[in-house]
DNA sequence: TTTCATTTCTGACCAAAGTCATATTTTTAC
DNA sequence: GTAAAAATATGACTTTGGTCAGAAATGAAA
């Protein structure tokens, strides 16, 4: 799939076909390709940083990626997760006040990345694109909407369970179909949900004890993610 | 102004000046004015009601609207305040899945509501337009981002002071220059902050013990903007 | 006016979750 | 492998803010 330095051919990725660029015509599709590049990131590192001005979009094409911004003191919040075939940094593309957020690879990452001109461009030449654009964004603020109402009234056992299934719908089950297949620090987790770290230890102790979830260090084990859902106290 | 039962001309409507209409040819603003509704809304109505579908957009000419979400018990949360010149409902539009949150009536409004298909249309019809709503799409996310951020991280005290400079600055000051021109209730105002209304009150309680705010009844004087933002510990 | 209902306020009490300290385990680097 | 660092775990304690009850004030309706 990889044949050039500047990663994956557009045409051929096969995470175009899940996001927006499946709507792209083959020749844009081209354009895509000569115009972008393509870079590895390691675990840990920066994609974009909160306060710096965006100039283009970002294309995960394999790995995990977190969204955080930082508060006031040292804590940060977990906005949101990414995973292959997501855009990164379109948000603030358009608002053009600076990133909101850092994104953070949680693992090893590849990411394309496309110039803010020529993305506006494909944009501005195909409506489809806009209104899907539109459509994402819509997603995103009613996610945000949803999350904020429970972080307002919900307490920490509640959205602890919801930020347990939050990753596992994100990222799905490895092989063994229970197993969460991303790993998560304590503190991430904490970060998420909104609470201590100490706090979602002791939370997912209790669920440990309950059955409701079993661990082996970092591993996460969910036997029947109802008994999450019902925990969660969501119906959706 | 007010010159038909279907309400303002759009072309003489001093809102468009403000938001996004102001970008749309006068031919158009004709055919949005013949095809447009114009209703009057009393304090708590409901202008749409969450989990219902929606059939176009609104666009708020006079008064004021709060956008609620239920939360799993009784409880609400205040999501966004809308001031006349906003539009409403544009979310939903484009996610295609329901109202995610009730708008109500914060006072007596003059509302226009404009058919989905047509709004869908001029969008189509003119690509800035469609720019000028991710946009603002954006913008919301970009602050819902945030007071998700505040919300997980910060004490009560400083939510409340946040919670007032909105107010202020979404609705501004009466003739006195310091006179919040807005009446919420305290429950209203525990559903923005995301706590219990009596704690609402206390906190309140204080501001007016430490000469921050006024309090004559519903009347919320702010003499020193300033200090509450010093509270609020924002720096934006 | 008088009455009724809603909203605001205050105090007492309690529970949820945060902080701090420290031990243990796991991971990483060399 | 071993050492160092980071992450996880647990206990003790404190604080914040929620709940409940009831009084006072405000506002609406008859």
């Amino acid at each position: 799939m990889i044949n050039k330095s500047s990663g994956p051919k557009c045409s051929d990725c096969e995470n175009s076909f899940h996001n927006i660029f499946c709507r792209v015509k083959s020749d844009k599709l081209d354009e895509l390709y000569n115009e972008k590049t393509f870079t590895k990131y390691s675990k840990g590192e920066f994609i974009f940083k909160e306060g710096t001005r965006p100039f283009g979009i970002y294309c995960l094409n394999s790995g995990k990626v977190k969204l955080v911004k930082a508060g006031e003191d040292g804590r940060n919040h977990i906005l949101r997760l990414h995973r292959p075939g997501d855009l990164l940094g379109y948000r603030s593309l358009f608002s053009e006040t600076g990133y909101n957020a850092s994104a953070i690879a949680l693992e090893e990452c590849d990411i394309c990345f496309i110039p803010r001109e020529l993305f506006l461009k494909i944009i501005k030449d195909d409506s489809e694109l806009a209104f899907d654009l539109l459509k994402m964004l819509s997603e995103d603020l009613k996610r945000a909407d949803i999350h904020l109402t429970n972080l307002a009234q919900k307490p920490v056992r509640e959205r602890a369970a919801e930020a347990l299934i939050f990753i596992q719908e994100t990222y799905g089950f490895g092989n063994d179909n229970k197993t969460i297949d991303a790993v998560f620090t304590r503190e991430d987790i904490a970060n998420i949900v909104g609470t201590a770290t100490e706090t979602i230890i002791r939370v997912l102790s209790d669920f440990n004890k309950e059955g409701v979830v079993e661990l082996k260090g970092k591993k996460i084990i969910i036997p029947d993610i109802n008994e999450l859902k019902r925990i969660a106290n969501t119906f959706d």
